[in-house]
DNA sequence: TTGCGAAGTAAACGATCGTTTAGTACGATC
DNA sequence: GATCGTACTAAACGATCGTTTACTTCGCAA
């Protein structure tokens, strides 16, 4: 046998030792979060040196940013290319669409970020801005004009906090719990058809939700 | 001076060093979770010695399980003062009884225990049993159960999944957010009358959500 | 009075943590 | 060809962790 440099996992260059303890640091911090997650096991995971993350990222806090900046790119251009109505079309239609942009932002099946967000947002490492939840700021104050929208007439600042706040917490329910659920046992979305049937039905009964919420405001208001 | 002992802070007797430690222990897993926690800060913040949780509980672990029992018991008998009416009251009047006794349950104004089970849920330290879901069982066989009533003729087992994951995630929410929404700065609900008037809300959002579930079920059957 | 066990104290142990320091290999540059 | 900066390696450092060991104190029973 000829000695052939082997085509894998050969140190190479900067860049791809970064990439190698960029990969090895996500799935590990992802894991068990940033202060449970030993650097020694990251580099062991990765193959490099122990120094090599201090060098790399100038340390652990370093690197964990790097990993989110990373997670944070890579999910903005997954999202990016999902289905987005224009302005014009039905409220159902819009709603739907964003429902289903926020859940694939809060499944994590093919993304380490909702696991992180989820990891930050109970037990923040300071890493994060303020207190992470300018994620997805886009898609909150987009929610805010679909809801009131819907609510129409009656609309005021706190009714669409309440509204925001029942499509929101529907969605973010998974961000928390697709892993524990995973973990019990329950069925998970494994493909992007559960995906948009979950979105379907959660659109469905916000929907009913928030013209409920819109009339009994009605109510009270007639009342007063 | 007459050297008198001190009336206060003294070793006392044996139970009272032990509720010393799990009320300093409590705060400190709560803030941090029970990795980060250290035993050091633990005993300081009680006035105990560093011995005093290996004396006293066996270890670290044994601490964490004994605060986890106590909260849970604790919580338990402050749900069980909670208005509960009979199964023959209207199902609005149920949902919302059942929606009010779990955001008592997640609101963490009272009790450490919601931030806890956020932690425990996140990131599991093998102390919960299983996943640790299992702390609401009794109200989530009753939302099962008010979720059949209200859907009706058209329910079968995965509606009614589809009925309880959406009233059960807009409850579970303040469990993971109510830290970090006061930490933005959000008003949070200091008193029980904001939590009541939200229990209105998120009944009143769901059961419209319900029956909208329930009549698109009712279409699809039709199309079979 | 003696002995004993529970409660509390002080000090040290071994392990692990993130980081630092010192040194090597090597291609590019002057 | 000497020099320099980049990439990588190896070893050690100081701090902190949970736990263990040895010891003191003290009320109470034999």
């Amino acid at each position: 046998m000829l000695p052939v440099s082997l085509p894998v996992s050969l140190p190479g260059s900067s860049d791809a030792t970064r990439e190698r303890i960029l990969d090895a640091a996500v799935a590990l911090f992802a894991a068990s979060g940033y202060e449970a997650t030993a650097v020694r096991a990251i580099v062991q995971r990765a193959g490099t040196n122990l120094n090599s993350i201090n060098y790399h990222f100038g340390g652990k806090l370093g690197l964990y940013k790097a990993v989110l900046q990373r997670e944070l790119e890579r999910a903005a251009s997954f999202t990016a290319q999902l289905p987005q109505p224009d302005s014009k079309s039905p409220v159902a239609l819009r709603l739907e669409a964003l429902v289903l942009r926020l859940l694939t932002l809060f499944v994590s099946t093919h993304s380490h970020l909702p696991r992180l967000a989820a990891l930050e947002v109970v037990n923040p490492s300071g890493a994060y801005a303020a207190g992470g939840l300018d994620v997805h700021g886009a898609e909150q104050r987009e929610l805010r004009k679909i809801v009131r929208e819907v609510q129409g007439d009656v609309s005021d600042d706190a009714a669409i906090e309440r509204g925001v706040r029942a499509v929101l917490s529907q969605c973010v329910y998974f961000m928390f719990m697709s892993d524990a659920l995973q973990r019990v046992g329950s069925p998970v979305f494994a493909n992007a058809h559960a995906v948009r049937e979950l979105a379907a039905d959660i659109t469905e009964f916000s929907l009913a939700g928030l013209r409920a919420q819109a009339s009994k405001q009605r109510q009270n208001q007639k009342t007063e």
